[in-house]
DNA sequence: GTCATTGATCGAAACCCTCGATGCTTGACT
DNA sequence: AGTCAAGCATCGAGGGTTTCGATCAATGAC
């Protein structure tokens, strides 16, 4: 069964008459006679009684109208869909994300995107990155922000790299300093966040491969806790610039460089399946955005 | 667009393997590789992402999905419907009747109709016959039943004959005598029904052409009242046989012949649109079961 | 390595869709 | 009464598309 039988038999059945309808549907009389025809013998019934007046829909075809048009409004509305994924003008866009950057980095970008794809319907699942990654192999998400990570069926596009910097409370020592050494880091009490996030596992390499024993004195799970608790004089902290960028400009919390020791950092990307071809739609909408921005700016 | 890609598309997007679903189809591979490539180029987008382990949807292929579905789900529908129609083992059934139809012999046929055909809804408008006869011209009825009547749009099957019989109260004078002549019913008060009825012109132009001039004392403008006057003895009637074959059956109401006149009837007769091609699905289910059973024999 | 499984590709034959021209019927108009 | 216009059906030709069997290429399993 054509589609465009379908439509005739819809055009015709409006107009009741196959010269105007075929005239509408810019094909010749017999082409739609023909389709009409097909139809009827594939449906094994007269879809219309002819008569001289045109055509005048028999029982059989007033039962099949609301059918075909259901079918044509189905496929339209399918065809509509597809347009509005290419354009993103619509859709839905479903999303991993790591803690860090769920709280810090995708605010901002989900505004501007929201922005740019008001009808984007957008939704965000936030866990550590290696639980992210699995459900993106489930494809309980297409697209998944997270720290660099391997796996052969995913490719990775760089987001921003983000650094880890030194934050200490106002009116601490190391404030006024312009500078600290490593040393002087590890004998004040340090407080880190989450040990099963790989956070924790690279700031205490950081210091062990730097021959540094840490004093940690406290470990929070999530690394707003961790701020209040280095505002609240409890240590100093290791946390990522983008986490601590509020409390910096609003001069809670205040940020030491580091002289005798390597930029921390990690980098952060996004992943997607490997196996879903070019991205398109709303997953293209979104890896555009975050292209041309910095996300790290924030 | 061809259904049968509509089809592919998701027999394949459900197996996930074009070679399965080209075998469940019946048809070849790369009929069914044909048929997606055909589809995806129409809509302008992959529909899949073609992996070592098979065909994968991409997310142009799940926003078509639901209406894929939803088009073959139609057009699955709309030739049930048309099955349906066609056996009569659904549908609806829209009835035009005189009311004397309507209320003396429509039950009978409608009640065995519902016991053969339980899933057909049907709907009857009762009307004087020539309301009837315009209803089934604008089409708000199917079929009607009437009397005979002529019109270029409309065709006839001849139902039943319906004869007017004289009736008189029990205990009547005529009730004792085995037969009555015309004019010893002249002299009775006659009952007459429905001014704007048929009933009405045949029952005078009966007595007129006979040079009788009935004494006529009440006119009602139902059946149903006029044998109650007759029961209380307010005087005779010529009724239509099938709407007293109850009263004649549980003796409220005795039948009179006449000798000296001809037999008084009408034909009662199906008409339909000329123009709606051979009776199909409902209506046919109803001319056949009209036809092979006598509505008269109530 | 070899084999099985996957979808893609190819060439030939069959199919059928579309078109313009034409036929046929019927109602309207002169 | 006869012509005309309007309606759909039919026909034959041409062009495109679909379908098939056979084959290819890639890849994962054993």
């Amino acid at each position: 069964m054509l589609l465009a039988q379908v439509e005739g038999f819809l055009e015709v059945a409006r107009r009741g008459n196959v010269s105007r309808a075929a005239e509408a549907m810019f094909v010749t009389q017999p082409t739609l006679t023909a389709r009409l025809h097909a139809l009827e013998r594939e449906l094994g019934e007269p879809l219309f009684a002819r008569t001289r007046r045109g055509m005048r829909l028999t029982d059989a075809g007033r039962a099949f109208l609301p059918y075909a048009e259901r079918a044509m409004r189905a496929v339209r509305d399918g065809r509509q869909a597809l347009t509005d994924a290419r354009s993103a003008s619509a859709g839905r866009l479903v999303l991993g994300a790591a803690p860090a950057v769920s709280t810090y980095v995708l605010p901002a970008l989900l505004q501007r995107f929201a922005a740019a794809y008001p009808r984007i319907e957008v939704a965000v699942r936030t866990g550590h990155s290696e639980d992210v990654l699995q459900m993106l192999l489930r494809e309980e998400v297409q697209l998944a922000m997270v720290r660099t990570m391997r796996h052969p069926d995913i490719e990775s596009i760089p987001l921003y790299e983000e650094a880890l910097v030194l934050v200490v409370p106002p009116g601490h020592p190391f404030a006024k300093r312009s500078t600290v050494g490593i040393a002087d880091v590890a004998s004040e009490r340090l407080i880190f966040f989450d040990r099963t996030s790989s956070y924790y596992e690279l700031t205490q390499s950081f210091f062990l491969s730097l021959g540094v024993t840490p004093r940690e004195v406290m470990e929070l799970d999530n690394i707003e806790s961790a701020k209040k608790m280095v505002e609240r004089r409890l240590g100093i902290a290791l946390l990522p610039r983008t986490a601590v960028s509020g409390e910096l400009a609003a001069k809670t919390l205040t940020q030491v460089a580091v002289t005798d020791a390597p930029a921390m950092s990690q980098k952060i990307v996004v992943i997607r399946r490997r196996d879903q071809g070019r991205p398109s739609g709303t997953v293209a909408a979104f890896l555009n955005l975050v292209r041309e921005s910095d996300p790290a700016a924030v």
